[in-house]
DNA sequence: GTACCGTTGTATCGGATCGATATATCGCAC
DNA sequence: GTGCGATATATCGATCCGATACAACGGTAC
């Protein structure tokens, strides 16, 4: 969710949203796109919210003048800050580490965050995010190995490239939860498997 | 897009909505997800544009008679069958070489019905993935050599791991690309690198 | 200096898709 | 017989993308 993405950037700089768009584009290593017809709405819904605020509106206050036909006129930059509510609002994300927080679709913002979350959160959400890629690996196997020999060469080769990807973030998840672990070597939950 | 998978679907035999789900679920690996917000109102697209229709509507007929409130009622299976006009349209798009077929949404359905493509449409297809996918990886590659030490581990690993997906898959497709090759070697066109 | 072009910059529109939800049937276990 | 999970159709609101429009700025080729 690009929600939290402008919050943490913002977070650590005012900008405007061209610049918050390759931001996030950079952030996120080219996973998600962000494009403008997602950009400027969020945006407006977010100042609506009140999260964040628009710093120096000399130009601002000329947009929308009640005329100009297509809705053109000399714009300048908006550049956009975070009000105080908004502050709240990400530390609060940051705490958040239930299933929202690996799915899909936010995993990867959640993650490009981890520097500000605690790290019981980072075991939780890691641990999650693999709980979460296990169950798609096993599914996919078990399909695999359904429907091998029933179909064609590409379909397989597909369906076993997929399987790999799924593999790989496992492995990639267990190390970063082997590594979480190290640098915290169980102080308090004794709870380690392996 | 659903449209060539739910035609190259249909074309193999008869369905269902909810079976066409599973299938393409299992087809596309779990990549992309296909959920019935998109599914149903795409079939509808597709009868109304003529490429599939229902077969035995013998309970469809009862679909919306004007009155019942929140429009529930006896409903029966509705199976889809692909018109004329729609295998015609099918077999149209499996000649499609273009870069709309090597685009992330697309690809991934493009390349599970390879069995029943051209091989030079196949080698285009492979080769404008290839270039694709090399170019997000050149950009990331920059990317991360430009913020690299100016950034938290987290951020870092996130990039690493995305370069090192997209490095796999220029791999993988550039094993694929040498066995459409070496299957059919070099009759006609002359100009093979490598 | 001016004509051109790529980058920066804001913004909207239509369409595709998702997630959640509602409803109903069927088979099977207990 | 009762409950439950799988089968099955369908819609709703919200989100997000891709394409597009418009405009100002910066460089550079001539």
């Amino acid at each position: 969710m690009l929600e939290m993405a402008i919050l943490g950037l913002l977070n650590e700089a005012p900008m405007h949203g061209y610049e918050l768009r390759k931001r996030v584009l950079a952030l996120l290593g080219g996973f998600r796109a962000l494009s403008y017809g997602s950009l400027y709405p969020a945006l407006r819904r977010m100042r609506e919210q009140g999260w964040i605020c628009v710093q120096d509106p000399a130009d601002v206050s000329r947009a929308l003048p009640a005329d100009a036909p297509p809705l053109t006129g000399k714009r300048g930059k908006v550049v956009y800050a975070l009000t105080a509510e908004g502050k709240e609002r990400f530390q609060e994300l940051l705490t958040e580490g239930g299933p929202e927080a690996w799915e899909d679709e936010r995993f990867g913002v959640r993650f490009a965050f981890f520097a500000q979350t605690d790290v019981d959160v980072r075991l939780r959400i890691l641990e999650g995010r693999r709980r979460r890629v296990e169950e798609r690996r096993d599914g996919l196997r078990a399909s695999l190995a359904r429907t091998r020999e029933r179909v064609d060469r590409y379909t397989l080769e597909l369906q076993h490239h997929g399987l790999e990807s799924v593999d790989r973030e496992v492995r990639w998840l267990s190390e970063l939860i082997n590594s979480e672990k190290v640098d915290r070597p169980a102080i308090d939950r004794g709870s380690d498997e392996s």
